[in-house]
DNA sequence: GATTTATATATAATCTTTTATACATAAAGG
DNA sequence: CCTTTATGTATAAAAGATTATATATAAATC
């Protein structure tokens, strides 16, 4: 899957590892992410099975870049998949609820502060998209005509992630509620 | 994190993997899953690490049932484990934002019917906790006064279930409507 | 009568992901 | 002056998870 996202971006343009991982923090870590070695890692297996072609730029000072360019095999394969249709639901795991599915025994305090944590923590994360992640998106698109669609689809996952932050935030507040009612 | 699944269930109750498997699909498959040969390797280590301990169960007819029970250290473990606060949030997966993210070329038509196929695989899930899931919990706790916080537990990771779908369906709601604006 | 579903366990192979580490330099902050 | 942050690539080891397959029988459905 991490495949599909590294050719979505080099499909754009151009770019080296470290800059996909930059990409991916800014815009899809919400729904996606991955950790900088298996980038390096997926970026070299694409190359192998020929999605993606890289060449070495050198530069003063700082290391070498490899900069990765998209295949027309690589975007055959991004458009077949891009093609095929989603027919099932995610399958999420949060450990949260297993904690709280486990935790009737725990201390009615300590679980409570756990989950008014957690809503402290979401609400922070709501903050950041509407905030921080609003700016990445509608600057990249700026005064970039081509790009309404995308950034149109873009501000729809940080809707996404927007939600997602609320639903949770009302959530916990339901569930403190019936917790803080125990004894 | 799947060894505490196994390890809270085993706290209740002895099972075998396949009960264990059971139990999941019917309760926490909502926020963690695991496939039945993870269940069964993930109880080998867990007793290889004096977590658990089986005995097999000989039956007529039926193949024999390995047993497991958890052991002390493994209730220590568990209880470690539920005790330590959460400090962070979970990083989510969602293939379809992935395929939304990198849709702005796609045929307007296709990314409508994809998402109008996923707001009814939602709308279905939703009703699936409502009833079914329902049904279960209310089931497991009934006349057992001793599982009445557990109850209360369950159901609320339940809510957290219903409370998702219907987020997702609004979202699709809105991004359905606003691809519809296109060209 | 044949197929599917349910009961039950187990392992091999593979894929995905995380953790840890190594090397190398420049700029900025304290 | 020292430490942190940023730029950049790369690999090894381990952990986590999926896919596929094997064995064996009873009951229910078609």
């Amino acid at each position: 899957m991490l495949k599909y996202v590294l050719l979505g971006f080099l499909n754009y343009t151009p770019m080296t590892g470290y800059e996909l991982k930059q990409f991916m923090d800014e815009s899809t870590s919400n729904f996606w992410h991955a950790k900088q070695s298996q980038i390096y890692t997926t970026l070299k297996k694409l190359e192998a099975d020929g999605m993606v072609e890289s060449h070495i730029e050198a530069q003063e000072g700082r290391p070498d870049r490899r900069v990765y360019e998209i295949t027309e095999a690589g975007r055959n394969d991004l458009d077949l998949w891009l093609a095929q249709p989603e027919i099932s639901l995610e399958k999420r795991k949060e450990t949260l609820l297993v904690k709280l599915f486990f935790s009737a025994n725990t201390d009615k305090e300590r679980l409570l502060t756990q989950l008014r944590l957690q809503r402290d923590l979401h609400q922070r994360q709501k903050e950041q998209y509407e905030t921080a992640t609003k700016g990445v998106i509608s600057q990249i698109a700026e005064g970039m005509p081509q790009l309404q669609k995308d950034a149109e689809l873009w501000d729809a996952t940080r809707r996404f992630g927007i939600m997602f932050e609320e639903m949770c935030i009302r959530w916990l507040d339901e569930t403190i509620e019936e917790v803080e009612k125990w004894e």
